[in-house]
DNA sequence: AACCATTGAGCAAACGTTTGCGCAAAATTA
DNA sequence: TAATTTTGCGCAAACGTTTGCTCAATGGTT
């Protein structure tokens, strides 16, 4: 039937009223009659109307559309939280436009080009592992749109974010596996140049000092969190003077190379504690004895929150000094039932 | 500094020129002079302007957003598909607007009407599984916005799709299972009602009658793919009075439960084949020895391109009947290398 | 009968950009 | 030198909607 979707000018026409009473007969403007909105309101409905957000956007200079740039949407942590992210902007009334940097600082300043170019009323950003520089960040606070990082957060001052602290989670790892008997315990950790990383050693060490255990540095090892690298870390482990009955390894995947590894020696009871990240996880043999969880969906939901927050804030009184919202999602040690 | 973004009347205003005249220059209009087009550009890249692309959007009727609307951007399938549409369209200067439907059907419609309301150039969706009713598609239709539908294709007539056929890899799943020596194949299939369940059934069957063997309806079983129900169907299996040798499930995680299962009972040498969801089968211990792939990354990049052609096809020619795509991703039977 | 308050509705500007048309000045041709 | 083309730029409309202001008609109060 119609090609071009129906516009208020067309309603105002055909009812010979003016275009400016159709857009306040729709909005149940007080000024309006009764009977006059009906007719506005009954024909609208015939016709399909369908106000165009475009020129609305356009005119209010609000797209209810948040910007959200994350690394590898394939990646579970990420897709996990972008649902959380989808589910509360849909439950506010926003939408989500997305992209993925895959890493790579270059797309991921192109994308916040892009982004701002959109005219985003926000922006969400888990940043690239190879992003070194914070620039091009810098014109949304220029422009006054509010950018909450989440979960890799660059090292700079002034910023919102949304993070999970993995010392925590890590504190009760330690702390489980010292209540089970373990004396010796082993860590696969990170590149040592990671915030998670250094949190996860925190977390260890803090464990063992509460419970009056020496920390031996020698038993952290770091790793490129490859399989070979983790065979590598796996025989320095075991062949410490000091070789542990307990290894808390950096991820899932981590932690399936290195007991896939001991399981090939034949070495029995090692128990593994681990970051989950995969839900598949449940579905296996053999897995880590408990997992840090780290609340993707949580921390999704969380940052999505506050973005829009931001932008619903009562305009901004220069003047008082701008508080930033750093959150910290607490990580949690969770211990599956036993199957 | 700026509160807000910088317009192309401030450069006008400046540099004591038309609109029309920066506008031009800042696209490079070959009626503008050599110079004014430099100190136009210069002047714009001091200011940092940017062109507002809601006013373009708005006034030329075209947004540059596709909208994408999927069951669950959390499971594997689907955000490695999200992947690959994102992909395409950052390539294709497009950007994606993000929903996921729950499985709801309500949801799904109203998240149609959203991408209606927010005038996305093109809609790719994967229908929910309680999507009964096709009408708030329609819409779409009539205001000459492409739809296509992906992966899960709803039963109705002239529409756009991608999708895999997952006849051809069963085919070869059994096939390969026949030529490994297997005379006795059962299949873990899905609810009946599904397509994909059909297509298996059918690749089954198919390639049972290339080999000149006779087939056995009984084989195949339907199943609501839990945990509970699987090992339910393969109880049926192995009492059969030709028990299976080998099994396809219908997805990793039927392969996981009934495999654990057999394992469970201390079953040994029944071959599993699996269709793959899962990235993360790889890093496990016993794994399907192979895999039906239906390559969602692909299937994303080729719907989006699809998409992305049908919104810049020229003018549709009425009175031309108008053309569908409708493209089938052959799966494929994957064997990893022994470990 | 004169006045005021209320109700209902229209006019026109505004948002930022593109683009068809027009027009003057400069450059080319006859 | 006059006629013509080219070059460079401005005017104004258009996109669809919202909203402050204006204003007429109606009804109610003195």
């Amino acid at each position: 039937m119609s090609d071009k979707p129906t516009t208020i000018k067309e309603i105002a026409k055909i009812l010979k009223i003016s275009v400016s009473t159709v857009s306040r007969a729709l909005n149940d403007h007080s000024s309006i009659g009764l009977t006059t909105k009906m007719r506005v309101k009954k024909l609208a409905t015939e016709l399909n109307y369908e106000p165009n957000q475009k020129a609305i956007q356009f005119l209010q200079g609000k797209s209810h559309i948040i910007g959200v740039i994350l690394p590898e949407l394939s990646e579970s942590f990420f897709s996990t939280a972008i649902s959380g992210i989808e589910d509360v902007a849909y439950k506010r009334n926003y939408t989500v436009l997305l992209a993925q940097s895959h890493d790579d600082a270059d797309r991921e300043k192109l994308l916040v080009e892009k982004m701002k170019t959109q005219r985003v009323d926000g922006l969400l950003v888990s940043v690239s592992k190879t992003t070194s520089t914070y620039e091009h960040f810098e014109v949304f606070k220029k422009l006054n749109i509010p950018v909450v990082f989440f979960d890799r957060i660059p090292p700079i001052k002034d910023i919102h974010y949304v993070a999970s602290n993995l010392e925590n989670g890590t504190y009760e790892a330690v702390n489980f596996l010292l209540k089970k008997g373990h004396r010796t315990i082993g860590m696969i950790n990170g590149p040592t140049t990671l915030v998670a990383s250094h949190e996860r050693k925190e977390g260890y060490i803090k464990a063992m000092i509460s419970n009056r255990l020496k920390f031996d540095p020698s038993l952290i090892v770091s790793c490129d969190l490859s399989e070979s690298g983790t065979i590598e870390v796996m025989n320095t482990m075991l062949n410490h003077r000091r070789k542990p009955t307990a290894i808390v390894t950096f991820n899932d995947y981590v932690a399936l190379f290195a007991m896939r590894y001991t399981r090939s020696l034949e070495l029995e009871g090692i128990d593994f504690v681990s970051y989950a990240n995969l839900p598949i996880i449940n579905y296996m043999d053999y897995t880590p004895i408990a997992s840090v969880e780290q609340f993707p969906y949580k921390q999704g939901k969380k940052a999505a929150d506050i973005l829009i927050d931001l932008i619903n804030r009562p305009k901004n009184e220069t003047g008082t000094e701008q508080a930033y919202f750093n959150v910290v999602v607490e990580s949690e040690l969770i211990i599956p039932n036993p199957k």
